[in-house]
RNA sequence: GUCGCCUUCGUCUAUCGGUUAGGACCCCAGGUUUUCAUCCUGGUAAGAGGAGUUCGAUUCUCCUAGGCGAUGCCA
C-alpha cells in the first residue's frame, strides 16, 4: 500500500500541510506501506528550491521519513506529454485557442445570468493544432466516489468544465500531473486537504478516459485560525519551523496536529507509535478545525515533562546556540534541565532559564528587587553570607540546613529568607526550590550574587 | 451568482436512537508548595434554527441559515 504527500513548493512547510503529511505517513507507516513525497512543481513561476528546502526541513524536524522521493514533476514533463499526446489522439482531449479575455467576458456573462462560470466549449470541434489542451470531459451523469472521510460524494457532469491539461507553452497542468502521477507511482489512498474535493471528479474522468483503476480518496478538512477563517500568517506561525524556533518539541506538535481532526475516545497524548497502532482514516473528523496555540504549549509542556533526557538535550542545543549559550564548564546540565523541565512550557523559556546557571549577571529585576532587597533583608543576606562562605560541603541538604539556620537567628519565617535568596540566586525570582538551584549555580557565583544583593540595598539606602 | 463540503461547551473532541450529553485545553475557586511552576480537588460552559421519521432524537431524512472550499493557461 502507498500513500503521499505532494506539496507545491511556493513557501515554507505550514501547519496545514504538516497535518496533512503527518495523515499521509500515519496511513502508509500503519498499513506498512510506502510513503512518498513528491514535489509539484509544474508551476515554474511559484515554485523554488528555497521552498523544496524549507519543506524537506520540516519534514525532517518532524521526522516524517519517506520511502520514495522526493520525487519533482519537473522532471516528468516527458512523461506527461506521452500521455496528452495520446488523449488528443483518441480525440479525449483537443486543443483551444479562446484568449484569456473571451473566457474572461464568457465568465463574467454566465455569472450575471446565475449559471456556473465554465467553459462553453468554444474550440471543440475545430480540429486546431496549437493552443491550450483541453480534456473532453463527459457533458452527461455523474461522478459518484466514496471518500473514507466524507462518504458519498456525488458530482454532475453538467458542473465540470473541459478542464486544461496542457498550457499553451506545453507544460502540463495540476489536474493531469497529479493523476499521472498517482497512476505511475501507484498511490493507492490520495490523501489530502479537503479544497481539492471539487477536483476530485474531474480527476475521476481523466483517470477512466486513460483506463486506469481508481485510487482511494481520503480528504481532510481543514485547519483555520482561531477565528474561523482560513489559517494564515496574521495567526500567528504558520511555518513548522517557525514553530521549532519558538521552543516546540516535534513530537508535540505532532500530537497536538493529529488530535486536530482525529480522536481516539477520550486519548489526548499519544506516542509515535500509539499513532500509527491507533490511528485510522474512520476515525478522522469531517469538519474543519481551528488551531489552538493553548493546547499546543499545554501538549509542549507535557512532552517537555516526560521526555528522554537525552532527545530533550539534543532538542535544546538549537535553542541554547541561538541564545548564545555555553554550557561547558557549568553544572552538569541534565540537573539543570531536571530542575527547569517541569516549569517550562517551551524549549526557548527554559533556555533561558538556564542562563542563570551559566552566566553571571549584573543587575536584578527591579521590580522583584524593589519589593525584596529592603533595608531589612540586610542583616538577613549578610547572615547567610556569612554561613555560606564558611560552607565546606556545598550540597542542597547543608544549604537548606543554613537557610533554617538563618531563619531560627533572625527569629523570621522561611520566606523572609528563602524569598530574597531566590531573587538574588536567580536575578529574576523566577527559580525552582532554592538550595537545588544553590547546589547547582556553585558557591562561588552563589556569594557573589548575595554580595550583588547587598550593593542593591546599600544603593538604595542612600 | 452557481456547485461541493461542513455544523456538540470559547477551542479540540466522545456519543455508533434511550446518557444527569463525557473528556481535554483555556478560565475561575480551593488545597499542596519558602516564590514560580508542577501536582490534587471542585466549578463555569454545548447539540445553529425549523420541520418530519420514531414510543423516543445530538444521533436518521428534508428545508433554512451560517461557515469553508471551488468556480485560474495555481496547486
Amino acid at each position: 500500500m502507498k500513500s503521499r504527500f505532494a506539496p507545491s513548493p511556493t513557501g515554507y512547510l505550514h501547519i496545514g500541510g504538516a497535518r496533512t503529511a503527518l495523515f499521509a505517513w500515519l496511513w502508509a507507516r500503519k498499513e506498512q506501506g510506502k510513503f512518498i513525497l513528491r514535489i509539484e512543481d509544474t508551476d515554474r513561476e511559484r515554485s523554488n528550491q528555497a521552498s523544496v528546502d524549507a519543506i524537506l526541513d520540516g519534514m525532517k524536524w518532524l521526522g516524517l521519513d519517506y520511502d520514495e522521493g522526493p520525487y519533482y514533476q519537473t522532471d516528468r514533463f516527458d512523461r506527461y506529454k506521452i500521455v496528452v499526446q495520446q488523449l488528443l489522439e483518441e480525440d479525449k482531449a483537443y486543443y483551444c485557442e479562446c484568449s484569456q479575455e473571451r473566457l474572461q467576458t464568457l465568465r463574467d456573462k454566465l455569472m450575471a445570468k446565475g449559471e456556473k462560470a465554465k467553459y462553453d466549449g468554444h474550440c471543440q470541434h475545430k480540429n486546431l493544432t496549437a493552443g491550450v489542451v483541453r480534456f473532453r470531459n463527459p457533458a452527461e451523469g455523474n461522478v459518484v466516489f466514496s471518500d473514507l472521510v466524507k462518504g458519498e460524494i456525488s458530482v454532475h457532469n453538467k458542473e465540470l468544465d473541459d478542464l486544461i491539461i496542457a498550457r499553451s507553452d506545453g507544460t502540463p497542468t495540476y489536474n493531469l500531473t497529479v493523476v499521472v502521477d498517482d497512476h505511475d507511482m501507484e498511490i493507492d489512498c490520495v490523501i489530502r486537504g479537503d479544497d481539492h474535493i471539487n477536483n476530485t471528479p474531474r480527476q475521476i474522468n481523466l483517470y477512466e478516459a486513460l483506463g486506469w483503476d481508481l485510487p482511494a480518496f481520503a480528504h481532510l478538512p481543514m485547519i483555520l485560525g482561531g477565528d474561523g477563517a482560513r489559517l494564515s500568517k496574521r495567526h500567528g506561525a504558520v511555518s513548522v519551523m517557525a514553530y521549532r524556533d519558538a521552543g516546540f518539541l516535534p513530537e508535540a506538535l505532532l500530537n497536538y496536529l493529529v488530535r486536530l481532526g482525529w480522536s481516539h475516545g477520550d486519548q489526548e497524548v499519544f506516542s509515535i507509535d500509539e499513532m500509527i497502532r491507533l490511528f485510522d482514516l474512520k476515525d478522522v473528523n469531517k469538519a474543519p478545525g481551528s488551531f489552538n496555540q493553548d493546547k499546543l504549549l499545554w501538549l509542549n509542556q507535557e512532552y517537555i515533562k516526560t521526555a528522554d533526557m537525552t532527545h530533550l538535550i539534543e532538542q535544546l542545543d538549537w535553542h541554547l546556540n541561538s541564545q548564545a549559550i555555553d554550557v561547558s564548564g557549568g553544572p552538569d546540565i541534565t540537573k539543570v534541565v531536571d530542575v527547569l523541565r517541569e516549569r517550562s512550557k517551551t524549549l526557548v523559556e527554559m533556555a533561558q532559564s538556564m542562563k542563570m546557571f551559566y552566566q553571571d549577571f549584573d543587575r536584578f529585576d527591579e521590580k522583584a528587587a524593589s519589593n525584596q532587597f529592603k533595608p531589612s533583608a540586610e542583616p538577613i543576606i549578610k547572615a547567610l553570607i556569612d554561613h555560606y562562605s564558611q560552607l565546606e560541603d556545598w550540597s542542597s541538604t547543608e544549604i537548606h540546613d543554613i537557610v533554617k539556620t538563618v531563619c531560627d537567628e533572625q527569629g523570621v519565617g522561611f520566606g523572609k529568607v528563602g524569598q530574597p535568596f531566590r531573587l538574588a540566586l536567580s536575578g529574576t525570582g523566577n527559580a525552582g526550590s532554592i538550595d537545588v538551584v544553590a547546589e547547582l549555580v556553585g558557591k562561588e557565583r552563589t556569594l557573589a550574587r548575595l554580595k550583588l544583593a547587598l550593593d542593591y540595598i546599600a544603593q538604595i539606602d542612600n
